[in-house]
DNA sequence: CATATTTCGTTTGTGTACTAATAGACTGTG
DNA sequence: CACAGTCTATTAGTACACAAACGAAATATG
C-alpha cells in the first residue's frame, strides 16, 4: 500500500498546530517586541502570584525545569524579576517581579490580550470559543 | 485597572496551543522514537515528491531556511536523504530520499497517522474535523 | 536515629525556530 | 554587455524545549 494513503503531512494535527503557533508567534513579536511569549507568560504568572519558587513557576507555566531556568535567567538579567534563596528551605529559589517587571507587565497586558484577538481574528466569536474548548480538551 | 481583568494566561490561545503541542510531541516521540516530528515531516514530504531543492522542501514543510538546513544536515548525517548540487542552477541543492530513508518512511507512515489519532483521541470524529478546520483557518 | 526517597535547582547535550548578515549564482532590463 | 535585483544556501547568534544526570537539601520510614 502507498504510505500516502494513510499519511498526508498537511492533514496531521502536529503540522497544522505547528503552523498556527508560527503565525501566533509572529503576531506576538510584532505587538510585543521586547519579550518572547514564554518570557511574558512567566512574568505575567509571577505578577499574578506575587511570588513563587522557580520550580512552582515552571509548573504553572508548563515549562520544563531546564526551560524555566533559562527563562528566569534572562528575565533576571534584565532586572524584571528578583530571586532569593528561601530561608526555610535552602533548595528553593523564591522569585518575585521587580518594580520594573511589574511596570512592563502592566504596559503589555492589554497588548498580550490583543495578540490572542488578532490570532483568532479569522474566526467569529462562536468559533473562537469552540476552538479554545477543543484545544483545552487535547491537554 | 487590574491587568488580570484583560489578561489571564490560561485563556490565551498561545498558551493553550503550546500545551497541546507539548502533548502531541510526547505522543510522537513515544510512537516514533527514531525521529523528531520535524525530521519526519521533511522526510515524508521528500518521499512524496521524489526530489526537491532544500529551499523548496523548506517552503513545503513550513520551515525557515535556517531551520530546514539543520534538519537536512541531520537527516543526511543519518543517510536518510542525499544531496547534490544541481547542474543547471548551481545555487540549488537537490535532495532525494535514500533507499534507507524511504524504508524508514514506509516503516513509520502508519505510526505517524496513529500519532494524530492518539492526539485527537479526547475528541469524537465530528469534533476532530471541527478542530482541524478551525486550526487551518488560523493559518 | 539512620537511611531511603523525593524535591529543587543546575548542567550538558540535542533539536527546533527565528533574525540578520553574507556570498555566490541567476535573471531582467537598460 | 553591464549591473541591479532576486534567489539559494550558509553562518552566527538568541531563545525555547526536552532528556538525563548530578549534588544538595528536605522528608518519610523503619
Amino acid at each position: 500500500m502507498d504510505p500516502s494513503d494513510s499519511y498526508v503531512l498537511e492533514r496531521q494535527v502536529g503540522f497544522v498546530m505547528r503552523r498556527a503557533v508560527q503565525r501566533h508567534i509572529a503576531i506576538f513579536s510584532a505587538l510585543i517586541p521586547e519579550m518572547t511569549p514564554t518570557q511574558f507568560a512567566a512574568l505575567a504568572k509571577l505578577c499574578e502570584l506575587g511570588q513563587a519558587s522557580q520550580n512552582e513557576l515552571g509548573r504553572l507555566t508548563s515549562m520544563d525545569v531546564a526551560t524555566i531556568k533559562g527563562v528566569v535567567d534572562r528575565l533576571r538579567a534584565r532586572d524584571l524579576i528578583s530571586s532569593e534563596p528561601l530561608e526555610s528551605d535552602r533548595r528553593r529559589l523564591m522569585l518575585a517581579p521587580t518594580r520594573k517587571g511589574r511596570a512592563l507587565y502592566r504596559k503589555y497586558a492589554a497588548q498580550a490580550a490583543e495578540v490572542t484577538r488578532q490570532t483568532l481574528a479569522p474566526l467569529d466569536a462562536d468559533e473562537q470559543r469552540q476552538l479554545m474548548q477543543l484545544l483545552e480538551r487535547l491537554i
